[in-house]
DNA sequence: CTTTATTTTTAGGCGAGACTAAATCTGTTC
DNA sequence: GAACAGATTTAGTCTCGCCTAAAAATAAAG
């Protein structure tokens, strides 16, 4: 059984990985600032995982994961995502609360669970953030959606899914109406890096912020 | 925050106390063999809570649950009991299968999970198997149930609670018809520790051993 | 090409919670 | 009341995952 801390590891990783301007590899530093851990400690760990063959390591350089390592952060993030939908849609949580629930949750419930939410679910695609949902056989979908930033004047597009790293702006998004499935449409933007202003759904005008409109993805329309 | 291995030593040292023939005074040993760790790591774990006024340690005698240790056990038990009881009528699982995940769970729910699972099931006030859950104030109703071991010929009872100790026989007893709620009438008791015959139901008539009598708690009817 | 700033790794330690082996206490038996 | 069996505690280790401080490697700047 991988311990908690391995699996936190491997989950970091990937997902950083993931993220644009990762060349796949990723560096000591970026995974302990995500986990909130020293950067010696982040070594070690990686030299643990590397002994396992979970990752590669190219010391000073960066860690990749090995296509083992892949397959258990997969199946972490499947749990993840599966536990943020079924908190939402069986449990009543809030957009915003989901995220550490499942963080704890994750780590401890057994396949049999997964499947049983999964089917309650209805073998559900996207998570409570429009996230693809890996499936069992660690298979995850590439929806490459636009950043609501990229957009410029006149575009329009549907939100498919937001960053859920920060419960603060999940809250604020769901106050917005910047909620998945909405519509919007760019008005204009401010130069110097300002405010995006942006017609929501088919009444409300709002005024956000480049980090904002960082945070969510888009499906451009037309 | 208190780890899970204080968790499942306050838990087990509650159960214990409230064993038949504990006298609220439970032993290292029992202690130890409950969670399969040797002695000397019970003894350990046992000054560190008497240092956290979680218990009172009479070294050579046994331990006592102070009024805090016995709050954070009845935390315990209470999230275990609704959870056991959420797998069963939200997610299907049979009856031999909660104990188990719900182990694990019990730990990492937030005092917000605690509540929505139990306003989903309607705030019960009794388990999968028939035990009381303590209030969230720490609250437990003592039932006093006969074992059915102790009826004699020709008594009738109703099952009220089982041991959950073992799967199997959680099984066995699903298969024999002697569920939760289910009439009882003892025909006859064999001597020498032998099998009872039961009539259970309307229908079927079943021999158990002594051991499985003992594992099935009944009002006494009539 | 050398100095400097930054990142990464190494070295050494700490607390939790488990272990084994050895010492000590309790209770029973003669 | 002495001896012994069994339970309990003490003593000393081990692994895991974290830490800080120091050393080493890399990258950037002069």
């Amino acid at each position: 059984m991988l311990s908690d801390a391995v699996q936190d590891y491997l989950k970091a990783i990937f997902k950083l990985s993931r993220a644009p301007a990762a060349g796949g590899m990723v560096t000591t530093s970026h995974i302990a600032e995500r986990l909130g851990v020293s950067a010696a400690s982040a070594t070690n760990m990686i030299k643990k995982l590397a002994e396992m063959r979970l990752l590669d390591h190219h010391p000073y350089q960066g860690v990749e994961l090995t296509p083992a390592g892949e397959k258990i952060a997969l199946e972490i993030v499947r749990h993840h995502r599966l536990l943020e939908l079924y908190l939402r849609e069986a449990l009543g949580y809030e957009w915003d609360q989901v995220d550490a629930e499942a963080d704890r949750l994750e780590h401890v419930i057994s396949e049999d669970f997964e499947d049983r939410i999964d089917k309650a679910l209805g073998h559900p695609t996207v998570g409570a953030h429009g996230e693809p949902i890996p499936t069992k056989d660690g298979e995850i979908a590439d929806h490459r959606y636009q950043r609501l930033s990229e957009l410029s004047a006149g575009q329009r597009g549907r939100i498919r899914q937001v960053s859920d790293r920060d419960p603060e702006l999940l809250r604020y998004l769901d106050r917005s109406g910047l909620v998945l499935g909405t519509e919007v449409r760019v008005r204009d933007r401010a130069p110097f890096q300002g405010p995006i202003r942006l017609d929501v759904g088919r009444s409300g005008e709002q005024h956000i912020g480049l980090d904002v409109a960082e945070a969510i993805y888009v499906d451009v329309l037309r």
